[in-house]
DNA sequence: CTATTTATCTAGCAGTGCTAGAGTTCTTGA
DNA sequence: TCAAGAACTCTAGCACTGCTAGATAAATAG
């Protein structure tokens, strides 16, 4: 099974002598799909073994090339961790909007809520990537990317209808949901008390979100 | 400066000729006393340089060992990462009762939280052997260390007056904690607005944290 | 003083992230 | 069409990691 995947994407493209306009582009777009291989490759293998067994060699054979080309497309291995974190990202801000539709106020509260614990719980790895990893993603400043603010807006959405601070409480919200997930995740809370957790963090928010500026 | 930190603890023990009962015991001191040194120089690497500076050869160099015997004290270099751990959970604790005395009620509570952020906030890199480096201590489990229980108790105490079902609302507690403390670091939130938060998260126990057996 | 156990070290394995320089393939311009 | 140049990829290797087998030195016991 050694190249065919490389056999199918070059019979999907223009053939390899293809000379004039259509050439660069045809490169530009190996290219891409290089990259995403090696993403992918990442993600998966996080997955299935952890990020430990993400090494730079074993994508490299994962893709069936030498490794020198992984660091045309990437700065280091970090950078390829990083680009992971990016795709959470969006998949979690995918994955609250959805749990935010259909329902508001508490109600969209708590979907929400649950919606952080599912995916932080059933895709460690990817989590991991986003929120433990070393990586220089950054919210809350200047040249953050769009992926990230998107995630935070999703929150911020759910939460405004019960605060006027509105930074102030998402931010608190996304705290208490990540330490919730990083706790359990590690083993150092009850798993058995999750829902009960959870339920005391919305009412939290729905209590004592209003008038957020704390007197104290 | 070579081997003066040998020379010095050699000298204030009993001479290395000393034959009869004493010996083994010595012997026994000895090791506690190197052991100790080992762990206090990880500490300190990863204080100054991050855990990464942390390796087995260095360890070595600094307690003017060679590899091997490090192994004679700890299964694997995770094991002394935990190994400070422990030290952490020790000094929060210690951090969080000092914080909780002469204080009561919603001013214990709130002197708790800044104290935990202030714990985390400077000294980073225990709090990464504590939290977030990969290490098999657990909480909630049979099993648990003394140490670690230590400060969940802490925690509980100051929670405990606001609510009835106390493990509840001090694993939310600490999990808020720990998420504010988290994001923080990574620079996923303002630090400006990090009183504000820790103002939140203490006026939901404080409004809410009753009657825990939470409706929705 | 010798034999045995205990403590320690040297040297090395198999793996890591990363890169310089060689080699190949493709593109370009005459 | 064909050589010159650019773009691309690979081999081989560096300096490092955690960890350990086997040799060696030191302490203890008989």
């Amino acid at each position: 099974m050694s190249s065919i995947g490389m056999i199918l994407i070059y019979l999907g493209l223009p053939g390899a002598g293809d000379r004039g306009l259509g050439a660069a582009e045809r490169k530009g777009r190996d290219r891409a799909a290089r990259e995403h291989r090696i993403v992918a490759a990442a993600r998966a293998i996080a997955e299935r073994e952890g990020w430990d067994a993400v090494t730079v060699r074993r994508l490299a054979d994962e893709i069936e090339y030498s490794q020198p080309v992984l660091y045309s497309h990437f700065k280091n291995r970090d950078a390829i961790v990083a680009a992971v974190a990016v795709e959470g990202f969006n998949e979690l801000t995918a994955a609250l909007r959805e749990a935010a539709s259909g329902s508001t106020g508490r109600n969209a509260l708590k979907n929400v809520a649950l919606a952080y614990l599912a995916f932080a719980l059933d895709r460690p790895a990817l989590y991991d990537a986003m929120f433990v990893l070393p990586t220089d993603l950054r919210f809350a400043e200047a040249g953050t990317r769009p992926e990230l603010r998107a995630g935070f807006e999703a929150l911020a959405a759910v939460v405004a209808p019960f605060c006027v601070e509105v930074a102030d409480v998402t931010e608190t919200f996304w705290a208490a949901l990540h330490g919730l997930a990083a706790l359990e995740r590690s083993g150092r809370v009850r798993p058995g008390a999750r829902n009960e957790r959870i339920a005391l963090v919305v009412r939290a928010i729905v209590v004592s979100g209003n008038n957020s500026r704390a007197r104290g």
